[in-house]
DNA sequence: TAACCGTACTAACACAGATAGTACAATTAA
DNA sequence: TTAATTGTACTATCTGTGTTAGTACGGTTA
């Protein structure tokens, strides 16, 4: 389901947290299905539990998931996703761009390869 | 010429990499031009010269910059650039793209907004 | 009732980032 | 030649964040 890279200088609850974030946006988890509890999942990866936390807090505060005590985390649906999140999404793909440029490709190159895009389930 | 931002969580010495970048890929610093030098920059942000050095080591490493002992710091061509760097923009792309589908944007309307790109010197 | 859930603490530890200081060889300008 | 500047390489020290460990509480479910 998950897997952790402890060669990579990434703290563990940001590659939690990418990682679910992963299998939401790819439709493994589908929109109002359980995620794993905080506790399963620490135990599953053999890491504690507040790091889980940590990460089910940061994926919230995106909009990609919401909690309820006693229940359990829950993924949430992509109109609920922060629109702080979209608006770091487009500046990302616009220094992105700025980049590629740079290196030789030119935006006509780029704008097909995205329009080309299709879910691969990278 | 940079900024350094307290708040931010990254570490100093990417922001000063990444600051760097930017002043070359948006042609600040045309290829050949020399850099500030480790301690004179050190001086301008009031930080530590090793976090400079760090910071240009990093940027040697994906090709932006090279150095000379003695001489100084210059900014690379574009063609220096590693095939590594470019190969992680494009990943980043991909990633950016599948989550901006995600979210109801079509690849269309990704690519459109890509082929459209200008130097807005951002 | 018992087991699970999210959540909230406190305390302690490990490590990366950053600072401070020193040093050396190569280059440049005086 | 001399003096100043350059990149580079160390060592030592400090701080903050990430992580672990342990405990606890209230809500939910079987």
């Amino acid at each position: 389901m998950l897997s952790l890279n402890y060669r990579d200088s990434r703290p563990i609850y940001e590659q939690v947290r990418d990682g679910l974030r992963r299998l939401i946006i790819t439709g493994a988890i589908p929109p109002g299905d359980k995620l794993p509890s905080v506790r399963a999942m620490a135990g599953q990866l053999a890491i504690n539990p507040n790091t889980i936390q940590r990460a089910y807090e940061s994926l919230e505060q995106e909009g990609y998931a919401y909690s309820v005590p006693g229940k359990g985390s829950f993924a949430a649906l992509p109109q609920d996703v922060t629109d702080k999140r979209r608006e770091e999404l487009l500046a990302k793909l616009d220094a992105i761009v700025q980049e590629l440029v740079y290196l030789g490709m030119t935006p006509a190159d780029i704008g097909a390869r995205c329009a080309a895009w299709k879910e691969e389930t990278k």
